[in-house]
DNA sequence: AGTATGACATAGC
DNA sequence: AGCTATGCCATAC
C-alpha cells in the first residue's frame, strides 16, 4: 500500500465521534491541499476501520459515489453519532466540521 | 510503458 | 460572483 493511502486512512481514523472532516481538510493535513483526489481514491480503498462516512466533500454530504450504497446509511451514521443534519440534506459543517488533529485543544 | 479516469479542491478569469 | 482550467496521487486499461 501507499504511505500516502496510510497517512488518509490514519487522519480519518482520526475523526473524532460525533464530527466530520472534508477531503481538503484531510488532503491539507496529509501534506498537499490538492491530494483531495487522492483521499477520495484512498477511501474507496478504505478498509472497514476507518469511518469513510465521517469524510465529507466540502458541501458537507457524501459524493453521489457512495449515493448508490445508500446515502441515507450516511445521514443515519452521523446521526447517530449526533451530527445534526441540515434541511440540504448536508451536514452542518460550521458546528461538526473537525477542528482538525493539529490542534486538539478545548 | 503511456494514457485516461477518479469519493475533490483551489486558483484564475 | 460564477464558471473554467489546472493540480495532485494512485489505479485501470
Amino acid at each position: 500500500m501507499s504511505p500516502t493511502f496510510e497517512t488518509i486512512w490514519a487522519l480519518a481514523r482520526q475523526i473524532p465521534r460525533g464530527r466530520v472532516a472534508t477531503y481538503g481538510q484531510l488532503a491539507r493535513w496529509a501534506g498537499n491541499p490538492r491530494l483531495s483526489r487522492v483521499v477520495g481514491y484512498a477511501m474507496h480503498d478504505a478498509p472497514p476501520d476507518v469511518p469513510c462516512h465521517r469524510v465529507v466533500n466540502r458541501f458537507g454530504g457524501l459524493s453521489d459515489a457512495f449515493a448508490p450504497l445508500g446515502r441515507e446509511s450516511h445521514r443515519l451514521l452521523l446521526q447517530m453519532e449526533g451530527v445534526a443534519f441540515l434541511p440540504d440534506g448536508n451536514v452542518d459543517l460550521e458546528q461538526f466540521q473537525w477542528p482538525g488533529p493539529g490542534r486538539p485543544h478545548s
